[in-house]
DNA sequence: GCCAACGTTGGC
DNA sequence: GCCAACGTTGGC
């Protein structure tokens, strides 16, 4: 079983939202970014467990835990000309985006804040902290994700 | 295939 | 709201 983590902005959809969405399970969709949509498409299986993280508001950090429901499947949200995240050049015989089913584990009993993420040399390598990084989707070791844990 | 221009992400 | 970093686009 492999381990990973995925941005959110808590305004557009955040862990309340998952919590509070029927069957407790949503599709990821709107990535549009080869590498994420190749993590959704080729790696992600279903039972992995996933890092909720909070992106781009006051807090940023990991909120949660949630599982993959659903392997990766075609984003349809591509195809509508009504969607924020349309893609005229992605349609349903030949697809350009992917995306997954996740399902609401539980909530960290608090925020870990990617300010005290960054501050641990056990997890310099973690995509998160690296400088510049803005993949929305990443792979979390099972060494950084026991430690994070720990840190809860 | 190079690379400048442009758009987006996301922390601060 | 600013802006650094970085991915994408498209002219050549």
């Amino acid at each position: 079983m492999n381990y990973w983590l995925m941005k959110s902005e808590p305004d557009v959809f955040g862990i309340d939202d998952l919590a509070s969405a029927p069957g407790k399970t949503d599709h990821w969709d709107g990535v549009r970014n080869y590498q994420a949509r190749n993590m959704m498409r080729d790696e992600m299986k279903k039972g992995d467990q996933v890092f909720f993280y909070h992106s781009n508001c006051k807090e940023p950090g990991i909120v949660g835990i949630m599982k993959i429901a659903r392997e990766g499947y075609p984003d349809f949200t591509a195809f509508d000309p009504e969607e924020k995240y349309y893609d005229p050049k992605s349609d349903a015989d030949n697809p350009r985006w992917y995306m997954v089913d996740v399902r609401f584990v539980r909530k960290l009993k608090r925020i870990i804040t990617l300010r005290e993420l960054k501050q641990h040399e056990q997890l310099k390598d973690l995509a998160l902290v690296r400088r510049g990084n803005r993949l929305s989707i990443m792979p979390v070791n099972d060494a950084q994700w026991e430690f994070i844990l720990q840190l809860e």
